[in-house]
DNA sequence: CGTGATCTTGAGGGAATTCAATGTCGGTGG
DNA sequence: CCACCGACATTGAATTCCCTCAAGATCACG
């Protein structure tokens, strides 16, 4: 929808320094080109050849999917050092776009596809990677047969894990997307957390900013 | 819990004659040791270590995962043809029992792994499966978003489709089982189906027999 | 300082759960 | 053969949790 032109530095601090390397070891890798994507702007749509790999450098994306009746569930969000885009088959499953300004890394799928025949470890990653995804997949699934409780609660914890910080958590996602991330309503997710805060097991200093005051309730929650 | 000794032999048409191989092409295959598994018993627990892959013969076998509170969570069905316990990490991520009395293809994990080097399409096979697993999950997190009426909708369409039957389904899993994989309760399981039933979607001679009368309303519900 | 986007809060309603009772089916033993 | 038994399934009534609709509040930005 909207498409900014200026790019806005990333003010969120990038947890692990991202690696500049999609596959293959260090002697040997297959370089990506960084690419810029402004807040919104769409990566990849569902449906589209799969032609490239992504990892993200800096900023956000959600990987997302629009129901028939207009609903949106966002599958993923991509934070510094994901890898996504990673399709077995010949289109993307989902969609993906932009959170925040973001810097992508972009690597052509069919390079890495040449490169496998060469190099082993390159088919062993793909493997591996998509086992990832799988299991955080599973993990989001989980989520989704739970109470509204513990899904805030296992997305602040994940988000917390992710961003590699202790206790404050930046979010570079409106509380739109993480409803449609937790399949709940913005109303459900803005209540749920006014009401940790009110139960002292968070801080929110700003909508953006989380502090975790408590992990321990939070991960009873988790259950 | 239960473990019956007596092998019953599964009345449930294969839809599909199940391949006896797991990987690589026709001449040059890797074949499993064929297994029974009693209704109820084991094939792996979660965190186990993964020695194995297996395929399903005949039967029926659900992957699980049972969370701290008791709830259990089914995360997929395995039917005839279907490859299950893929694994690329070391451990199993979830728990698989056999649904009804089943027959099951094993073959070690390593001697897979030792086939990769010499023949470039078993890696691909492994990154194919894992992604079509993939794929399946992301349906299922999509169905956990929906209403009941869906959900169940979504379930009998997806029955349909694997078991390749046009009309009549024979469900080898219990309505418990059914609520579990959908994340509703059995009532609401059970209610959703006796609506289908007097809305004329869907006949049920018995409980674990469905007539689909009315695909093109089943597929609008799916929406 | 105004404006639109985003977020929070409130009240009411509805869908699914919970709790409880009844019904059905298949297998087993009298 | 049929009557009983346990497992499984259906149905009903009350409750709960989340959604919907609506109104304010806050924030970012021009």
């Amino acid at each position: 929808m909207l498409n900014h032109i200026a790019t806005i530095a990333s003010t969120r601090a990038v947890p692990t320094p991202p690696p500049s390397i999609f596959f293959g070891d260090e002697r040997n890798s297959l370089p990506g080109v960084a690419m810029r994507f402004a807040r919104n702007t769409e990566i990849y749509g569902e449906g589209e050849p799969a032609e490239y790999f992504y990892q993200v450098i800096s900023g956000a994306v959600r990987a997302y999917k629009i129901l028939d009746d207009g609903r949106r569930q966002i599958r993923a969000f991509y934070l510094p050092g994901d890898i996504f885009g990673l399709e077995a088959g010949e289109e993307y499953a989902s969609s993906a776009d932009a959170v925040v300004d973001a810097q992508i890394s972009v690597i052509k799928r069919s390079s890495v596809m040449a490169r496998i025949d060469q190099d082993r470890t390159v088919a062993r990653q793909l493997w591996s990677l998509t086992s990832l995804e799988l299991a955080r997949v599973q993990n989001r699934a989980l989520l989704l047969v739970k109470s509204a409780e513990e899904r805030v609660a296992g997305f602040l914890l994940e988000m917390a894990r992710r961003t590699a910080s202790m206790t404050m958590v930046q979010l570079p996602m409106s509380r739109q997307d993480i409803a449609d991330y937790l399949g709940l309503t913005i109303e459900t997710v803005s209540r749920t957390l006014t009401q940790f805060e009110n139960s002292a097991l968070i801080a929110l200093p700003s909508s953006r900013r989380i502090e975790l005051r408590n992990r321990a309730a939070l991960n009873r929650l988790n259950s």
